[in-house]
DNA sequence: AAAAACCGATGACATTTGTCACTTTCTCTT
DNA sequence: AAGAGAAAGTGACAAATGTCATCGGTTTTT
């Protein structure tokens, strides 16, 4: 099978070059060093897989791929990076990348690019136990361990969903004054300083 | 390697059974019907992998994989499902799954086997294409669609980070009245009443 | 060159927001 | 029944917010 490598650092595609050759059954037609490398030579070459650093100068990985995928739909991608930054994770999901490892692991690369070429989806270990912390939890918010009682998290909801206070007052039937006094609370035990900030502590640590 | 394979149906147990011991390097010790079987099961041949369904009458897959991880951590476990739903995925990536796969994706479980025990992780392309699904972030990023120009996307953007207009001036070298009239402008394009619902208007939308 | 369009800024204004010190009301406990 | 301690409310206040009309420069259009 053929593997287009690409890798900002020269070093490290030569290593890769070496270390894949060594296996009957691969061969490296070419080393990029950008995105823009990538996409070009994935044109030239179209190989059975791309291998990809994320981080490079200039046009970086997660473009590439995207630009690659959109010409060519079924591209098998994998990810090789040093770290595994939610950011990325997410992005390259969402574009549809057959793996993501981490370059630290480096024996798994092999066996990695087998699955892929047989057509599995690989993400390393560390990967998989990132994605349910990025996941957001939709059924029940995890609220249980804030510091908030029961009126606050009410209150904290419906600032969440764009109410003001006269609203929030009439949806719990109280006055606008106590829900002055519930949010203030509110705001001070979540270290937040206005509503807005509120609302989107919820979008980013509770729901 | 040693397999123990447990699904609810007899059938379906025993078709896996035929067709993983054609493989001449799989062997399966023993079939299991529900998740308290496949404790027991686990605990006595001690198998590379488990190969399991995750609804199953009386314990479910899930619990089950919960108590062997707790008693075994580094135990290899793959499930094998009809429906991929977005629950169960979580909750399976979330305990440590080594796998998730398709029970339609019939041809792919002998490589996925030998993946997983190769240390890989293993997840059907159905699976992984619906994680950006469940992902926070639903919508699509266009800020390019946005009837907004560049100050006011600029705007929008630092009051969804919390900022208040003071802070968005000086960010911005504008004057905080500016700041104002441009924010007032971007609250009637989008039709939301007050920062805090442009704030949730971007991480509904937007980001 | 004149007109139009644009960008940034002001000042005035009504509202909303957040904070604080208290009071009232209700509910338990003893 | 008395008192402690909640839950809820009040009033006052400063600050922030959002709206509006308008002004002074640029740049662009014609």
């Amino acid at each position: 099978m053929k593997v287009l490598v690409v890798d900002d650092d020269r070093v490290v595609g030569i290593s890769l070059k070496t270390i894949l050759e060594a296996e009957p059954d691969i061969t490296v037609p070419a080393l990029g060093q950008d995105g823009t490398e990538a996409v070009a030579l994935y044109r030239e070459h179209q190989p059975d897989i791309l291998l990809m650093d994320i981080r490079m100068e200039g046009m970086n990985g997660l473009d590439a791929a995207s630009a690659i995928l959109a010409e060519y739909p079924a591209a098998k991608i994998l990810f090789l990076t040093t770290f595994s930054d939610d950011e990325y994770i997410v992005r390259a999901l969402r574009l549809g990348a057959k793996g993501y490892l981490l370059k630290q692991d480096f024996e798994s690369i092999v066996p990695a690019l087998h699955a892929v070429f047989g057509g599995q989806n690989v993400f390393g270990s560390e990967v998989i136990k990132k994605i349910p912390d990025i996941l957001s939890t939709p059924k029940e918010p995890d609220v249980s361990e804030l510091p908030l009682n029961e009126k606050e998290i009410e209150i904290m909801k419906l600032v969440a969903e764009g109410l003001n206070n006269k609203e929030i007052a009439q949806t719990l039937f109280l006055s606008e004054g106590t829900v002055r006094n519930y949010l203030s609370s509110t705001l001070e035990k979540l270290e937040v300083r206005d509503r807005t900030q509120l609302a989107i502590y919820y979008y980013k640590h509770v729901q």
